[in-house]
DNA sequence: CTGAAAGCGCTTACAG
DNA sequence: CTGAAAGCGCTTACAG
């Protein structure tokens, strides 16, 4: 492949001025900048980014960390990311992690080897995560609390909560609960908030009433047969995300229940097919472009030098109210 | 950030010893490499890639474009390629291109300005088709017939032609086809096998009976009232692919018909929300893991510098019998 | 406006 | 087994 030596032998012109003609050619005489053009037309030329980047010392790439691509609210994130980072001149490139720390890792890599600049990390933070090392700039989007570096998010707690507290207004006493795995930040925030809730609403805490999930599809389907056996059964099932909230949905079907008729049931996440699915999904929207855009902006202002004093930024959620849920008779 | 320089001081060796000790250890003094690991230990020491790769004029990655990373399909198929590039000791960058031609041109890039050695693009080809320059190292995964380039693939068109036949045998004779964009390659394919099954089978085409779509949900979904304001409803729909499949089920919901005793319904490529949707849905499954497996073997066999001769290389599919489908009574 | 030269951080053929 | 040196393809301060 041409190199700009190349282009510079057959413009008849130095290296220096075919590096300016392509980079500033505003610092170079219309004559040379023709020349250099139809050089490089000819030869087909393209500058080696990577020789460049290693040059500059900067390679205006980030990458961000996806533990599953195929999620539509990280994908939503992402799109988010990638708008503001094209403002900035900046590539994105996707790490797809899918949960495993070692792959992780390797991504992180590309920061600390310098093939990017910066990361955005999807994952909440868990005493099992992989840490960036300190000189990585790095920043969590719809992380948990207790991420100890820059943080984009919810406040999941208070989501769940909410939640809970809209399900008790419409009559609900009897609350069940799927959650994800014990030690992921994400279920015991949302299991906090479930908790608390209650106690607002003076129900007491019924450890028969939690189910623990993988924050999978099957896992919600399983989870019900839980419920459905139970002497007294829930009324409402409140679901950490919205895979297991749409299992459940399958499996309350399997066993003759009808949805919002005999059981109400909520999801966590808002993803598209909360609302294609049967009934659609009373469930919680995270603004995940904005979370994007807004971990995005925060990057690039570390990785230009800034070193904001705020850690933690608590982005607004929205409660979907939709066809999954209704009042107790 | 210290440098390999820095790790030659600390250690009183050579760079050139430091750099052995690092990617020949065997090359080197057991006290040497013990030396430079203590001296790398306390310095943090990272080697910097991007020069290393500059150095080396290979990148060892790749990059997938990926049309829309939402997707489960191309989420397992780019699993595929991650597990052979592993094997490999290569890295794989996803390009989210959201089917935007400049977004795919600027990831194109990235193996045209040597920050990677080979792409993989899950695109099916089209007049309009950014098509990777002849230097670039390509292979078209899931895409379609006439790909000017390297292709792993399924037969589009046998695949809709015998899910068409399918439906013919359990009796079905005025089948509508819920169609994607007309110039898309994959639409053309399918529709051409939607029309070779229905002459096999001695019965007339009728334009009437195909609605165009986009692929989308939303299209699936309003693509029904066409059908269902007919004076001959159609017993049976061929959607070209599953999202459009699902949003037919929902129009079809809507309207009052019942999912398979009224009309039956079939997709195309079994997402994981295939499995989910009421009632889960007959389609036809590509080979996505292997597709992903191939297409990375063979582009990792032409950044070798192979140039194998076979350029289309074609799997087989199945079809998965669900529930949205059954005989004409 | 232009060019010669230094240098970014590595690897490796060569000599010892 | 080790080191001095050349060089990968660029950019940019310096001098003119």
């Amino acid at each position: 492949m041409a190199t700009i030596r190349d282009v510079s032998r057959e413009s008849g012109l130095s290296i220096a001025t075919v590096s300016r003609a392509i980079s500033n050619p505003e610092m170079v005489s219309k004559q040379s900048l023709r020349r250099v053009n139809q050089a490089i037309e000819k030869l087909q030329y393209r500058p080696n980014l990577t020789s460049q980047k290693f040059r500059l010392q900067r390679t205006n790439t980030i990458v961000v960390l996806v533990p599953n691509i195929a999620n539509l609210f990280f994908a939503q994130l992402i799109s988010g990311v990638e708008d503001t980072a094209a403002k900035h001149g900046f590539n994105v490139l996707l790490g797809d992690t899918r949960d495993s720390a070692s792959r992780e890792q390797e991504f992180i890599q590309l920061v600390e080897t310098r093939q990017a600049d910066g990361l955005i990390q999807l994952t909440p933070h868990n005493d099992k995560a992989v840490l960036p090392i300190k000189d990585v700039k790095a920043v969590n989007a719809a992380g948990s609390a207790g991420t100890p570096y820059y943080s984009v998010r919810i406040d999941n707690e208070e989501a769940a909560a909410k939640m809970v507290t809209y399900l008790v207004s419409q009559g609900h006493r009897r609350i069940g609960m799927i959650s994800g795995l014990k030690d992921n930040l994400h279920s015991m925030a949302r299991q906090d908030g479930y908790k608390q809730a209650l106690e607002n609403a003076g129900i007491a805490f019924d450890e028969e009433l939690v189910v623990e999930g993988d924050f999978s599809f099957w896992s919600g389907f399983n989870a019900v047969k839980h419920f459905v056996n139970m002497d007294e059964q829930p009324t409402a099932l409140f679901c950490a995300n919205d895979e297991m909230a749409i299992g459940a949905l399958k499996g309350l079907k399997e066993k003759g229940l009808k949805v919002p008729d005999n059981i109400s049931v909520t999801g966590f996440d808002d993803l598209d097919m909360a609302n294609y699915c049967d009934p659609p999904l009373t469930t919680i929207r995270q603004p995940a472009v904005r979370m994007g855009e807004e971990a995005a902006e925060l990057l690039f202002r570390i990785i230009e030098g800034e070193q904001p004093k705020l850690t933690e930024y608590i982005l607004p959620f929205e409660i979907i109210i939709r066809e999954s849920t209704r009042a107790v008779k």
